[in-house]
RNA sequence: GCGCCUGUAGCUCAGGUGGAUAGAGCAACUGCCUUCUAAGCAGUGGGCCGGGGGUUCGAGUCCCUUCAGGCGUACCA
């Protein structure tokens, strides 16, 4: 159960209770249904939860605000409320303060549902899929994979919580021009490792990192030099494919290193292979949304683009105003572009495979083809526009002494993934990179990464953890202090500002859960998170255990409890270690 | 040109669908462990929320405009 909108629910219906009551005793103008927002307020002076219906209701009834509030209090019936004051406040606020049974019940409602407490059906009988990090695998990932591999697999894990069935993948961009180039790459190195150093001349356009050598090495080393008098397509090809089968299980092992597991690798070379590509080309200009010029085929994107955004409500004057520009999907050498195979891959999901929604982390350098894909997809019946969801990621910023460093693959400048879990803990890398809301850039300073002090925030929050199962294991063995049920806790004694704070956010988890899904920024959770620590670091500091009176240490003790399970619960959906000890 | 993202304390950032006196962490300073983990807590100082208009009972939040930074605008992916 969720105890945010229980609470909410019932601040609404005591409200409207008391307005009808009001209105038949004749002290409020009758036949209105009150509107106005439920919210709780940022400072507890101003009760636990506060309304505006009164500020909102003070046109329709023509009467100030405060009067319509007083009112309401006077004729609002608490008896069996979650609720143990109502009082009236500022310009008109009616502000609620929560009583014994709503705190009884947040602590129930933990211990029930335990570990999928925060769980809700609000997303049921959808089926998502969340692509994301789908690196090129020409190359060792870099530090933008790393955030992009946090928030991807967080996100999906946020989904799964709301009852979204979800699957995670990888897409493997094994075709097209990164890949011809990644073969000449490494035949120049092969052939260089044998015919020396000079003999080659390394392509201008060549990835130029130490790993592209490795693979030369590391098939000369298997294989020999006979390759060396091969045509060069055939040359190309093999290696090609050898490097393809050394770098894709390696981005396999340091991902799952990283905690992030994909339930399918998708590989474009399929789509090509299968004629999935040529068949929705095929479909575009069957309904008219393609042309040929200089030798090649042309999507209408710019037609696509204006029946979408004029859908979406924009005017024509404003549709005018944009530098709409169309795409090629199949080349004068008759080769398909990646946006035609990037098409039929998203036609694969949403209608091969039947996913309701799309979900795809990219980097904000993509930005741009964010809408063209969805009009393409539109123009295919699939609803790109809504059932593909972008989430836009900006991009990490490499500092090195504080100044920015320029990544790239090309120039093999990037920090690889598995470089940074040799410095840094899984734990404190994926606290990291789920710090700030996706669209925020991140500065990345690996000179202070590395330096794993109380600094991290990832640190208070295990510390809060550990601190509490430390103390529950000790309060057993030396005071024979046991948790108790939730139903044998008197909650009244939990009445300071520490424990009520501490209790309300708790009730928060499955709303910052739900919060988070809506706002596609699982970032939201480790505020939270850090928040929660912080309510019982505080709690911890104000209140004893050990040495109250028993029926106070109990309740004490469950409330840390019950903190300890919300803390390890969303650590968990994190992919963070929640440790018994530090 | 056009488009997307960002601008809040010295630094890093929070501020769901507009609400009451704009908050944390770091850094600086001051206190708190003979008692459950001091990787903690309490306190002090620090702000034209980039600027200017507008919408309304009410704007950090919405609209317009402007400035600054990042990114995109390929028969690359």
């Amino acid at each position: 159960m969720n105890m945010m909108d229980a609470a909410k629910r019932q601040i609404e219906a005591l409200t409207q209770a008391a307005y009808e009551k009001a209105a038949q005793a004749g002290k409020l103008p009758g036949g209105q249904t009150l509107s106005g927002q439920i919210e709780v307020p940022k400072d507890v002076k101003n009760g636990d939860w506060a309304t505006s219906f009164a500020l909102a209701a003070a046109k329709p009834l023509g009467l100030p605000p405060r009067q319509i509030a007083q009112t309401l209090v006077e004729e609002m019936d608490l008896a069996d409320a979650y609720f143990s004051k109502v009082n009236v406040a500022g310009p008109g606020f009616l502000n609620f303060t929560l009583g014994r049974r709503w705190f009884a019940q947040v602590l129930a409602t933990i211990e029930a549902e335990g570990e999928s407490y925060g769980r809700s059906d609000a997303g049921a009988g959808r089926r998502v899929m969340v692509e994301f990090v789908s690196a090129n695998p020409t190359g060792p990932m870099h530090m933008g994979n790393a955030r992009g591999g946090v928030l991807g697999d967080t996100l999906a894990a946020i989904l799964d919580r709301l009852g979204c069935a979800v699957e995670r993948e990888f897409y493997v961009n094994d075709a097209g021009n990164q890949i011809a180039k990644f073969a000449r790459s490494i035949d120049c190195r092969y052939l260089q490792l044998i015919r020396g150093q000079n003999a080659v001349e390394f392509p201008e356009d060549g990835y130029q990192g130490e790993d592209i050598r490795d693979l030369a090495a590391a098939y000369r080393a298997q294989f020999g030099d006979a390759l060396a008098d091969a045509p060069e397509a055939q040359r190309q090809e093999t290696l090609a494919r050898f490097g393809l089968e050394r770098n894709i299980p390696k981005m396999r092992t340091d991902l799952l290193k990283y905690g992030v597991a994909y339930d399918t690798w998708f590989l474009e070379s399929t789509l090509h292979q299968s004629g999935a590509v040529a068949q929705t080309v095929e479909l575009l200009t069957a309904k008219g949304y393609t042309y040929e010029k200089d030798g090649a085929l042309w999507l209408n994107t710019t037609k696509l683009l204006r029946e979408k955004y004029l859908r979406e409500g924009k005017t024509s004057e404003q549709v005018d105003k944009l530098d709409l520009k169309d795409d090629v999907l199949r080349r004068a050498n008759g080769f398909y572009t990646y946006f035609a195979a990037d098409i039929a891959y998203h036609r694969d999901k949403l209608q091969n495979r039947g996913f309701d929604f799309a979900i795809n982390v990219w980097g904000a350098d993509h930005h741009g083809h964010v809408a063209r894909l969805q009009a393409a997809l539109d123009g295919l019946g699939l609803d790109g526009s809504n059932r593909l969801v972008i989430v836009l990621m900006q991009l990490v910023n490499l500092l090195q002494d504080g100044k920015p460093v320029r990544m790239s693959k090309r120039s093999g400048k990037a920090i690889a993934l598995h470089d940074l879990l040799d410095e840094v803990s899984v734990d404190a890398a994926r606290f990291f990179f789920n710090s700030s809301k996706p669209s925020s850039p991140v500065d990345f300073d690996l000179d202070l990464a590395v330096r794993q002090d109380s600094e991290n925030p990832v640190y208070y929050v295990q510390y809060a953890h550990a601190r509490i199962c430390s103390m529950i294991a000790r309060l057993e063995s030396e005071e024979g202090l046991v948790v108790p049920a939730a139903a044998e806790v008197d909650v009244s004694l939990l009445s300071s500002p520490e424990e009520a704070a501490l209790l309300k956010t708790l009730a928060r988890y499955p709303s910052e859960i739900r919060a988070a899904g809506r706002a596609l920024d699982p970032s939201q959770l480790n505020h939270y998170l850090v928040g929660l620590a912080a309510d019982f670091h505080r709690f911890y500091n104000a209140h004893r255990i050990k040495g109250e009176a028993r029926d106070v240490a109990l309740a004490r003790l469950k409330l840390a409890d019950a903190t300890r399970l919300v803390i390890a619960n969303c650590l968990t959906l994190l992919g963070v270690d929640a440790p018994v000890k530090m």
